[in-house]
DNA sequence: AAGTGGTCTAGACCACCCA
DNA sequence: GGGTGGTCTAGACCACTTT
């Protein structure tokens, strides 16, 4: 049995999407929507909450739901989501070659930033991402190996995150991001069609499961003129 | 009366910060939180989740809700802050220059981001912020002028968003937020010590008061060295 | 006054983890 | 099996907006 407020929700998010609800319109009342769901107020009040969260709608009291432009919104690449993911998103041609691909362990690496107590071994992969024929992202990532013990490079051109989710059943739960931009290194020109730019836009993830351990740490290293991020922000007080 | 599950979030963040509740501890389970709260458990859950939203707790089923580490979180600079709200968290010498303040109109302003049909009159407004005595962000702001009918230059160098949350009584609700790099324009290098950077950082950001209508369009122009966006993100699938 | 969303309650059943 | 969190229910009272 799926999640009601779930199904409600993702229902809720395709009238919007196919504009059955469109933007400036205000969604049925919580009362409507519980007997339309035939369902209690506080699972509609979940599902409602989610759209709000995800910028689909804004609540008014004493007025109702009202639908925001979804156009506006547009996907926002804020939560975690990982390239593979993203790029089923967008329509461009990208592909993925892996550089890099070694085990070594947190203590020989240096710039090591999984800060663990003990020395574990970990994979240190590089990839570079292509889009429309272009070198524009370089990702680093340094990963736990008993989180991944059966990482191929063949798994690492295809997508990390669905096999440690698919494959090995673990959830990937949050992370703390960080952009900044920097001077692009060496092996930024080297990797990187980097043209004239003298910048790179760096994004560093760190990235936990479930039970709460660091199992990865990456880099993503941005040519600056390809590099946007959007967000939805709310404004709590 | 001020909000039930809101004072169970202070009372905990307030103990997680101070350490009562230390990093990897599991809290109480809800059934104690809600005996020692003298509440039901569904305002004890509102709590935990907007604990777990913000990336105090990570919640684990069958276990229990595992204290993160604060320092790791650090102070996200997602949602929407004001400048002046950012500047009282960090501790550096901050101040504001306002270099424009002038009443427009949509219509004339051509590279207009307020999209709206009919003309209407507008606050278009340039201030340099200053860290640590170098002139680092460049604001362009247009505001709705019905929204801050009697705006000053005086207010602006403070907060604006304090005038109209404060004195005007408004809600500032949401926001889009777009960060891309740029190559710095002539403005730029005037109004900023740009020294040998030759890329700025562009937030863009459309702002939403409560009842849905776009009130502000800001850009903020920082030099790249001193740009950093923290975020804590969960994923969602 | 009627209708809307915001908060809170007391209880239920389920899925998951661990001893 | 006992304890944990995840979902769902049916009802209540309140604050706010509109008529």
């Amino acid at each position: 049995m799926k999640k009601k407020y779930m199904n409600i929700y993702d229902d809720i998010t395709y009238k919007i999407k196919s504009e059955e609800y469109q933007s400036g319109d205000i969604l049925p009342s919580e009362h409507d929507l519980l007997s339309q769901y035939n369902t209690s107020r506080e699972t509609i009040r979940k599902a409602l909450n989610l759209l709000s969260e995800h910028g689909y709608i804004q609540k008014i009291q004493g007025k109702g739901s009202v639908v925001l432009d979804v156009n506006k919104v547009s996907f926002p690449i804020s939560g975690l989501v990982s390239f593979k993911e993203l790029s089923e998103k967008i329509n461009s041609p990208i592909s993925t070659n892996v550089i890099t691909f070694q085990e070594t362990t947190t203590d020989k690496q240096l710039k090591n930033k999984l800060e663990l107590p003990s020395p574990e071994k970990i994979w240190e992969i590089s990839r570079v991402r292509e889009i429309e024929g272009e070198k524009t992202i370089l990702d680093k990532d340094f990963i736990l190996k008993n989180v991944a013990p059966t990482l191929t490079k063949e798994i690492a051109a295809v997508s990390i995150y669905q096999y440690i989710e698919e494959t090995r059943g673990l959830t990937i739960s949050f992370a703390k991001k960080e952009i900044t931009v920097e001077e692009p290194t060496r092996e930024d020109r080297d990797v990187l069609d980097m043209e004239d730019f003298s910048s790179i836009v760096v994004v560093k993830n760190y990235v936990y499961l479930e039970d709460t351990t660091l199992f990865q740490y990456t880099e993503s290293r941005h040519r600056p003129d390809k590099f946007k991020f959007v967000d939805f922000a709310r404004r709590n007080r």
